[in-house]
DNA sequence: TATGAATGAGGCTTCATTCAT
DNA sequence: TATGAATGAAGCCTCATTCAT
């Protein structure tokens, strides 16, 4: 019973940390990462200077483990949105759905958009997602993708991982402009296009 | 003659203003842009830091048309390989040489890669093509491309500006890690995934 | 008990601020505001630069409030010299004697005097008696002065903050120069000349 | 007649000078003083910056002269109204109309003020009025001040330097804050008291 | 654990002045 | 005379990090 019941301090401890984080994201997207110092943080978060660096080591510390905590929300409501369709029997749709939600997010919260965009690359999702202490158990994951695809379709990819890359690469590199700047087109006309070269591209891998 | 002739001033201040760019590209690529500082490039470059204000606003300035310079001279190299090329009568053909041939060059140069991708967005490349104080005359810009996009080919694309834009997004994505990192697969394995993917775009935006 | 002594560091940060303050005086009064860098007091009161930032705003702020306290300590003494007076009784004679004693201070400190007139105006001393950080409980202020007027004197004023002021401005404009340079003529030659015109711009000035 | 006709390039000497003054004194007045660096002037002026040390030796000497040219402009402008006006025979009057006339000036032109009376004290006036490089021959000056008051007048003074000097930095004094911020009391409240006081002052000072 | 005062290196920028042209 | 490119000292201020409490 010990075990499960938390401790005063643990709870208090947790919602520092939970306020660490809220904080420098609201920070992070709105001043930006280089204009936000880690006074700004912790006065905003309501702790001391010091209290920061019994959490993390400095502040791309706390960035890139602001990015995998984001990034894998994002990731299960889509996974989920996937999931409760119902006309998502071929792998291609299920793609497309997961691609829209993500998009659809972004749109909602372009905040979020700048800030994971801006610091996002291939490696750091990798590790942001392969990162325990800020995934959620029973959530979405790309090994879990990767066993998806292999498992749920009798189509085989040359290179499921080469495919998955490209996509995930055109999608947020056409998106992030799209979305933030209406250019060269806005979302909503950039869509059908995005979606079609997705298309094409799943199918130039099969084998 | 006397047109011709540039005073010994004028001479001056070009080799100062050359020297200023070449040494904060060597910091950038090296240190990275936000570890530079403008005490660094003037004291690499040998001139005083007054004169630094001569001729940037700041380092944001010296940065954005550093990337429009070197863009352009990547553009421009491309565009010379594909107008020497023998067989590149179809389209699809020279835009996969073009790539090809800015893939080679950051492969040779990743440094210059890593400065380029890390600064770069579809705003900052149309600004860089646009500005007419660092792009040379006769070489490459957008525009032209567009045209020529348009001239020398019977297809038509449902929107050339979207395919060029899903291309180029696809393209500085996913090479900038398979260069730099070799993932999720060095760049040579990723070339022929995705020539067929350009390929596909290319095919699924014909009208 | 415990609520009674201060805490070392409290001892230590009162300590470090006074240390500003008369190193910031003594800079400001012999090298001039304008000439004297915040680099100056600093390395004067033995402190990092940093340290001047967690108690000061700016050059600005910590003038503004020297001068709150050097008047306030001039005022506090000529009002101490006016109640310790015997033949005080009537109002003209108390203003005389205050000012009396207040031109005497700034003989006796030509630095202070070129310090404070410099930076004073009726903004600024209005503003420098009502700020309760710098002003010490139970010393002189302005609205203690009006009070007094009202109360000991059977005199009445057509206004008497308006009589003030022009005191004010009379004795200060005319000391300044006549201290520091003896022109049009040195301070005890002008002192009769300047009583005379106190008690009749006060006269004037009476319903 | 090669003494009197000017040459060219005298008269183009003479109009850079002109510029340099009325840039620098609207700079002054708009931006303050220790904010107008010699970059603004000059660029403002359209000479080059070498320019500059050709006719001043440095900001401070530029600042004094258009104190001096500014002050002499106002006095002659209260000069004429006072010899202007009808009911003036008697000293107290003469004085009073002539303080009217410079606070009027004032308040038409408050940027004027600001920048006067920062810069103000009896040595600069005195330094600039008899400073011949700006003044105007003809014009109104401090010595023709003193004859006149000795000359047009039965009554004697006990030191007329003195009474003249208290009367200037009274008006001066209380003047500056009464139009530029209405404090204690605006402008117009002032005056009558203000003139009082003058009248006060005079007459104690009569032998 | 938690605090927050103190540090001081280091960043950016301005500007009076000089001097070769 | 007139120019204006170049200088570099000097100013202001920020901020990550430490450490005594």
């Amino acid at each position: 019973m010990a075990g499960i019941t938390k401790s005063k301090i643990e709870v208090k401890k947790q919602h520092k940390l939970e306020t660490l984080y809220n904080k420098a994201f609201e920070l992070f997207t709105t001043k930006g990462f280089s204009k936000t110092s880690i006074s700004d943080i912790v006065s905003n978060a309501g702790v001391a200077k010091g209290t920061f660096y019994l959490y993390f080591k400095d502040k791309y510390d706390i960035r890139n483990k602001l990015i995998a905590k984001k990034g894998q929300e994002i990731c299960n409501k889509a996974y989920e949105v996937v999931n409760n369709s119902e006309n998502a029997d071929k792998l291609e749709d299920r793609v497309i759905i997961f691609t829209d939600s993500v998009i659809n997010q972004f749109v909602e919260d372009t905040l979020m958009l700048r800030f994971i965009a801006k610091n996002l690359n291939y490696g750091v999702i990798h590790q942001a997602l392969a990162d325990e202490t800020v995934t959620e158990a029973g959530g979405f994951n790309i090994a879990k993708l990767y066993q998806h695809v292999q498992e749920t379709t009798d189509v085989r990819f040359k290179s499921p991982e080469i495919a998955i890359y490209m996509i995930v690469e055109l999608v947020s590199g056409t998106c992030y402009t799209s979305i933030l700047e209406e250019k060269p087109v806005p979302i909503d006309e950039l869509k059908p296009h995005l979606f079609e070269a997705i298309r094409a591209i799943m199918a130039s891998q099969i084998i």
